[in-house]
DNA sequence: CGCAATTCAATTGCACACAACTGAGTGGCG
DNA sequence: CGCCACTCAGTTGTGTGCAATTGAATTGCG
């Protein structure tokens, strides 16, 4: 048996577990339709909304430390941040000092993108119909989960 | 202004939303990647895996019900329940009362899946690191914020 | 009955996510 | 100096997720 759990019968366990995951999928979808509606007439994902959150903070990082803000890797970012290229609203090119590392910056146009973003978390907050004290509590669950799951070494069943 | 809400200067409101998105997204692809390790010997998916547990309670359900569930459209469940059924997990026939339909039933190698995956919820709940009081009021808040979300009427920024 | 609106699954096209791999670049160590 | 391990971005392949469309089947309404 494993420690710290009390002693809950499997098809108990099976029902919470139901449960948490399939919540925790429907919220990160439902949250997912709410930014693909407000940022429609941005142009922008989900996804590149949060990279450039990120640059709209920093000005200009390495795609690495995008990808460990975002938990995304090169697989995702490199794909991603060209389309951002493309639609003109970052440069991307390789540090002088580091040849293997690619800078990415802000240009005029996705950096003046930000004023018209500004209406986004207010609309959000708005949609999601929780007070702010609870979101924050939202949050701090989210992240103690996270952290813990980051460290678990899990093995695959059977 | 919106009611309900504190008068929060927008830079705030900027951060919380930042850490609101990015802490779901993480917490979302950490769960991900646990239940990924986890299902990897079983040679499914998380979303595949989602499937399964509705059917293990339900025994057969429409690919509709099924999305009801999972909040899956056909776009989405139609190529996942076919990879399911080329692996010999499920059937899948055109109703016969009403032949737009088509009923998803577990195989007797689909069914017999259950036992080995019978440990996966306990693994899931022991990688968390969270008593289980604490993951029933994150599953609670969560609900609330999609229902929420499900509900609002958003309008694209601009 | 007859036909238009609706329902349902499937398909297409696009954009993530992630594992696995590639290849260029860097840094350390003998 | 020379080589090897490592780092970093990019590419490939698979599997979602979702909007939009298609086409068959059904329902409802006159």
């Amino acid at each position: 048996m494993f420690p710290g759990l009390p002693d809950v019968a499997d098809e108990e366990l099976l029902r919470l577990d139901q449960q948490i995951c399939f919540s925790l999928n429907a919220a990160s979808r439902a949250f997912g339709g709410v930014y693909r509606v407000l940022l429609k007439d941005l142009g922008l994902t989900y996804p590149q909304y949060l990279v450039l959150l990120v640059l709209w903070e920093d000005g200009e990082l390495p795609v690495k430390r995008i990808g460990e803000r975002l938990r995304l890797d090169s697989g995702t970012l490199s794909p991603l941040l060209k389309r951002l290229e493309a639609a003109g609203l970052v440069r991307r090119e390789r540090s002088p000092e580091d040849e293997r590392s690619v800078t990415v910056a802000l240009t005029a146009e996705g950096a003046a993108l930000r004023e018209r973003a500004g209406q986004v978390p207010r609309r959000l907050l708005v949609a999601t119909g929780l007070p702010v004290e609870d979101l924050a509590a939202l949050r701090a669950l989210l992240d103690r989960v996270t952290v813990a799951l980051d460290a678990a070494v899990v093995e695959p069943v059977e």
